[in-house]
DNA sequence: TCGCAGGTGGTCG
DNA sequence: CGACCACCTGCG
């Protein structure tokens, strides 16, 4: 944004079922990050925001943001049309593990994300760790991608286009330690920017880096898919806490929560694996 | 020093 | 086709 520019605050009552640091802290992003007052600042669609809630009065205030950047961007990624109070039941009838589960992250949501930030992102996820790769994608943000804006004395940047990055090589990636992932992220980003955008699973495998963790996170982070069922480290430790499956049998999982969560699966998951990040 | 962290690709049997 | 295992990097 222009120096000078106005700032705008834009306020969206009536919200139920949420809650920025369920929201931001359940796995799904890495570019939000809480502020002391409990509000969360980043920079997500290539826009820089600050959101606070107040729960009492279902109050969400998106500091510089106006009423076209909230209908067109924020509705769409905070995915506010979604009755979440019904999925919540659907889970919890006849499942007292899930409803435990789901009192711990009442206020959930599956951000619909940028595609290709989420593809870049859960590349970098991989074998990681949370602030390594927010500082990874960061690093890659700084150095390679557009400028955003600056916003409370912090200057924001884009995730790099495909195009971008397509014309890079692995080494040139160095000065942003991604390590071997570096190789995923120019070989994917030639794929992607050949070929165009993935739309299915199967496109997505085909990609260099993306296994089944990584799909699932893309498909239903990034493309809407909700039965998607990204099965982690941490889905495969509250599994076996909670429901005694194998720890080591993923097909066990898959299928289990084919069968229990069907087309709710990614918001199963996104339960179980708030649940277990805040109870280790 | 060494194991580990939101896994994957390569290589065996 | 299923079971290993190396892999960048930074931290405890």
């Amino acid at each position: 944004m222009k120096s000078g520019e106005a700032m705008s605050k834009f306020q969206k009552d009536g919200i139920k079922d949420f809650d920025l640091e369920h929201i931001f802290d359940c796995g799904q992003c890495f570019r939000w990050e809480r502020e002391e007052d409990g509000s969360y600042t980043g920079i997500a669609m290539g826009k820089v925001v600050n959101m606070a809630f107040d729960s009492d009065r279902g109050v969400l205030t998106i500091d510089n943001c106006d009423r076209k950047d909230f209908e067109e961007i924020w509705h769409r990624y905070l995915d506010l049309d979604r009755d979440y109070g019904q999925i919540k039941k659907t889970l919890s009838d006849e499942d007292d593990v899930m409803k435990k589960a789901i009192s711990h992250g009442t206020g959930i949501r599956i951000l619909r994300q940028d595609l290709w930030e989420t593809i870049v992102s859960f590349l970098i996820s991989q074998n990681n760790n949370i602030p390594r790769i927010k500082g990874c994608i960061e690093n890659l943000s700084r150095e390679f991608g557009d400028f955003v804006g600056e916003y409370r004395g912090k200057e924001y940047y884009s995730i790099p286009e495909a195009k971008v990055l397509a014309g890079l090589s692995p080494s040139d990636l160095g000065s942003v330690k991604l390590g071997y992932r570096a190789r995923y992220i120019v070989e994917t980003a030639s794929c992607v920017f050949e070929k165009g955008m993935p739309n299915t699973m199967e496109q997505l495998t085909e990609l260099c880096g993306v296994g089944p963790k990584v799909a699932n996170c893309i498909a239903l982070f990034g493309m809407g898919k909700y039965d998607s069922f990204p099965i982690d480290v941490w889905v495969r430790r509250v599994m076996n806490l909670l429901y005694g499956i194998d720890e080591n049998d993923k097909k066990a999982m898959a299928d289990f929560a084919d069968k229990h969560f069907g087309e709710l699966g990614g918001f199963a998951q996104q339960y179980l694996f708030y649940y277990i990040r805040e109870n280790s």
